[in-house]
DNA sequence: ATGAAAGCGCTAACAT
DNA sequence: ATGTTAGCGCTTTCAT
């Protein structure tokens, strides 16, 4: 390809003089800008990015850390991300992680070698304290609540969720109600669930809460287990749609009624739900994927609560 | 952030000396690796990946095209491509274009800028004459299939696999069958899926083939149409699991059995699918974009099929 | 084994 | 208005 140089010298101009048409600067005859244009017209000429994301020390591209693709939850962040880049002029890189906390502080050094303007993190393997030190070369955008100055963050309410999910089921009059969770109490969402059940009903018991349910079928097997016992509960608030699902399928295969015999509610406003009529929380997780790439282009260090919103369907009754 | 010159001074050694141990080069004496290792660790130095870029032209980044995110089909390709990604250690940039082709250029170009090592098309809103010309400039695989030297693909072989399933539904009786298509006859897909349709039942009729779907309501809206005519197909092939699934709520709701009244197909094995025991064509996206990376990053232009598979369930009779 | 120096392709301050 | 020039931070000959 050729460069700056080369179409200076075909112009019959200098570089500078170039580089201003190349920017839009004023300052350029009309017949030297249009010598210029043509030269780059005739070589197809276009400036190499790395020279000068270098020299200006901003890529206009930010990074998206992200546990797991294919993840509703993860999956709707991202998306939201991307959309807004669209508009925002920015372009996305995807960091997945798997949680592994090594390959996460490899992400977060790309704010260091200058790779990336900023990094939007929608869920974490490491400590705050490891993380923040990077938000000295980049901007960092977190996807959960934190009152670190450093850190901006597009978060949800899980816990007011959660808490007014649990308080409905008990409004309707259930008493014994189980629950799933996906990564154990290392998660802030589980965490915050599991605050909110205690704080409705008191303590949670192991045969009432299941770990590590993301799938369809952990949904069956979830239900499987809730379902086990003498006892069973009346309702289940799942982590997600799918898991809702899985568990939907399994408790009518075991010949009971929905809600009858056992209320569900799921999460995420996915269409599986919207095909069982499942009752569901929409953690707006597009708009907040959408308001974390805004936060993170401007090098905000806002903190936006996204609203969450209750769907009422016939499976909670 | 400090840079080379500053190591090799606070190492009493030249910049060449500290890139060589940067890069891992022999001929570097025990003592002054160590020197300038300490260097680098007291100042917390990082290399600038833009510099480097600048001066190698390779970026170990590559970029993929896809119209939409948050479809079930292309998120599996995404998913495939960041999948393999890590283990290739490439960095991913996603490229989203809603089918325009002016956005579609402006990324390709990101090629010749030198921003992208290659690019995987996952679906285009080009003509190859203005795509190839950017494969001077960086690898190109795409996720269908073309005779273009110049273009490597992973592309999965839609035109068999339709065919299949308008034989398969031809064999069980069925001698009025509809389909769903999502963008037209732009798209290879529905013209393959049409090509098949007319080499197993003849004619399409308009009354038989709905274009524009890819959601759940699509799919119920499509349900309507299909079903608003005095005679009624007895079987339909969708476009998608979430289109197959509105399909089969509409027809539920309209007081109609499955499949006894209507067969259902749908496609890509999504979790609704399978709580609703549809039969659908797994086109193995995942794996075409875990082999779309595995080519672009080796700058192979083989073109690879990936096999598909029906999987049989109660929707189809 | 090590260093000096010439770029990679561009921007921008400075001079004219 | 336009050109000269000094970098941005790094790699890589080419000497020694």
């Amino acid at each position: 390809m050729a460069n700056i140089h080369e179409i200076a010298r075909r112009a019959g101009v200098s570089v500078s003089t170039v580089s201003r048409v190349l920017n839009q600067h004023p300052y350029v005859s009309a017949e030297k800008r249009a010598a210029v244009q043509r030269a780059i017209d005739e070589l197809d000429y276009t400036p190499n990015r790395n020279a000068v994301d270098l020299i200006r020390g901003r890529t206009r591209s930010i990074g998206v850390i992200i546990p797991y693709n294919n993840n509703p939850a993860f999956d709707r962040m991202l998306s939201g991300v991307l959309n807004k880049s669209v508009e925002e002029d920015y372009t996305v890189t995807v960091l997945p992680t798997r949680y592994d906390p090594e390959k996460e502080l490899e992400y977060l050094t790309m704010l260091k070698t200058k790779l990336l303007d900023g990094i939007i993190i929608t869920s974490r393997a490491n400590d705050w304290s490891s993380i923040v030190p990077f938000a000295g070369y980049g901007h960092i955008v977190a996807c959960e609540y934190t009152e670190l100055e450093d850190i901006g963050c597009a978060y949800i309410d899980r816990y007011a969720a959660t808490l007014e999910v649990f308080s409905f089921l008990k409004s309707m009059g259930h008493a014994d109600v189980a629950f799933t969770t996906a990564r154990g109490e290392t998660s802030i969402s589980t965490r915050l669930t599991m605050q909110a059940y205690r704080d409705v009903f008191g303590e949670v018991r192991p045969c009432r809460c299941l770990d590590g349910c993301t799938t369809l079928k952990d949904g069956m097997d979830a239900a499987r287990h809730f379902l086990e016992g003498k006892v069973r509960p009346t309702a289940v608030y799942a982590n997600g749609d799918d898991v809702a699902a899985g568990i939907h399928q399994f408790v009518l295969s075991a010949g009971l009624r929905i809600p009858d015999d056992i209320a569900i509610i799921g999460q995420e406003n996915q269409p599986i739900g919207q095909v069982l009529q499942l009752t569901t929380v929409d953690h707006q997780l597009f708009r907040a994927g959408e308001e974390a790439l805004r936060l993170v282009t401007r090098g905000s260090r806002d903190k936006v609560q996204i609203p969450y919103r209750i769907i009422y369907r016939s499976s909670s009754g």
